[in-house]
RNA sequence: UGGGAUGUCGCCAAGCGGUAAGGCACCAGACUUUGACUCUGGCAUUCGUAGGUUCGAAUCCUGCCAUCCCAG
């Protein structure tokens, strides 16, 4: 039988290179590929890093440019959500369109029946339907499914997750094992290309715009202060709003035209459902009737019951047993039943 | 210019002779492959200022300065 070959996606990290190692061990033909995103101070340790992995798994490694691409599909649509007031989420954008989109592509044009990401998830096709499904993660302190909500059918049935059974630890222990040099390399976190973390004075950098500072307005609508423009400030946040109010105040509304940002306490954050449009669903080709699942509204949360509605638009609404707090356009809404993710969709908007 | 009031950390604010609470903000960590939330820690040798009384004052007395209010 041929053997079965395999396009490793490696950032230069713990994960990815357990994966390839996994895939190199169940019999696979591997080869690694080093996306290039964005230009970056550390782009060549992380090159070398996956390099030196691929070196010692006995496999071929590449680096393939994607600048351009993950600036025209993740970047600027990142940056122009914030310019619309929007609170968007760039690393499901990237999983959807570049990882799992022009990587996949590629893998294809180079003879890969699967791509392979150090993703913690877990893929399994149905025996009634034969539709791929995708599962949370054996580690949920490390599930991340919520990134991966919304990949379609043609995307799922030629990925693997080699990593969905196991915990870090055992990854850590694994790539120790291997002698791999990023054994013990820190685990990536924050928006990547916005290392940082300032993500406001990346749009300025990127944009060449100067957001202008505007009104603070508490839920009667009188000045309480000056925001450094609104575009910095996203539903819920507390910190870096520099005024004092006695109390501690919460981002509750933000109004791109006026360019003002209202604040007020917490309790006035809770909503008890939202609308949600941009729609993937695993079990099936698409929502017909109410169902009932658990949603979360953003990663590294627990889940809140919830039923979901179809809207005669293709949309859908997500109805909270318990109220939600600061539930945000932009921002994925991804469902569950049990350890299965039933689909996932793009907020838009909160509702009272 | 008369009369009154107030001046304690960036903001609010305890303290009322015994050697500076607290909240907010801010900063630093933790958590986290998004934005956030949250948690932990830090944050006035000094109380508008200059003197005085006292063993000892932010707390009492006096001058000055500043701000606010009412009269003009």
């Amino acid at each position: 039988m041929e053997q079965k070959k395999a396009l490793i996606g490696m950032s230069g990290g713990v994960d990815s290179s357990v994966a390839a190692f996994l895939m190199a061990r169940r019999g696979f033909s591997c080869m690694g590929v080093t996306m290039r995103l964005y230009d970056r101070d550390t782009a060549d340790t992380d090159i070398s890093d996956a390099r030196s992995v691929a070196r010692r798994l006995g496999f071929s490694h590449r680096v393939m440019d994607f600048r351009e691409e993950f600036d025209r599909m993740v970047i600027s649509r990142f940056v122009s959500g914030y310019e619309a007031g929007l609170t968007p989420n760039p690393c499901i954008v990237c999983n959807r369109c570049m990882k799992f989109g022009l990587l996949l592509d590629r893998a294809k044009e180079l003879g890969c029946e699967w791509v392979v990401s150090g993703h913690y998830a877990r893929i399994r096709q149905s025996e009634n339907t034969g539709r791929y499904l995708l599962y949370r993660a054996a580690d949920p302190a490390k599930d991340q499914t919520y990134f991966l909500a919304n990949l379609g059918q043609a995307q799922l049935s030629h990925i693997q997750f080699p990593l969905g059974d196991l915990s870090k630890e055992q990854v850590r222990l694994l790539a120790a094992e291997n002698g791999f040099v990023n054994a013990r390399k820190r685990d990536s976190q924050d928006i990547c290309f916005i290392p940082d973390g300032d993500y406001g004075a990346f749009l300025r950098r990127y944009t060449g715009r100067d957001y202008p500072c505007g009104d603070y307005l508490d839920l009667s609508g009188r000045v309480v202060g000056r925001h450094q423009g609104a575009v910095n400030y996203t539903l819920g946040q507390r910190k870096g709003l520099g005024i004092a109010l006695g109390a501690p105040v919460y981002v509750c509304r933000k109004d791109m035209q006026a360019n003002t940002v209202t604040v007020g306490p917490n309790e006035v954050l809770f909503s008890r459902g939202l609308r949600a449009g941009d729609w993937n669903w695993y079990p099936f080709p698409a929502l017909t009737e109410p169902i009932q699942v658990t949603a979360k509204t953003r990663h590294s949360r627990q889940e809140a019951e919830a039923t979901v509605i179809p809207l005669e638009d293709g949309g859908a609404e997500v109805l909270f047993r318990e109220p939600q707090r600061a539930i945000t356009p932009g921002q994925a809404v991804v469902l569950y039943q049990g350890d299965l993710v039933v689909g996932g969709g793009t907020i838009t908007e909160a509702l009272a």
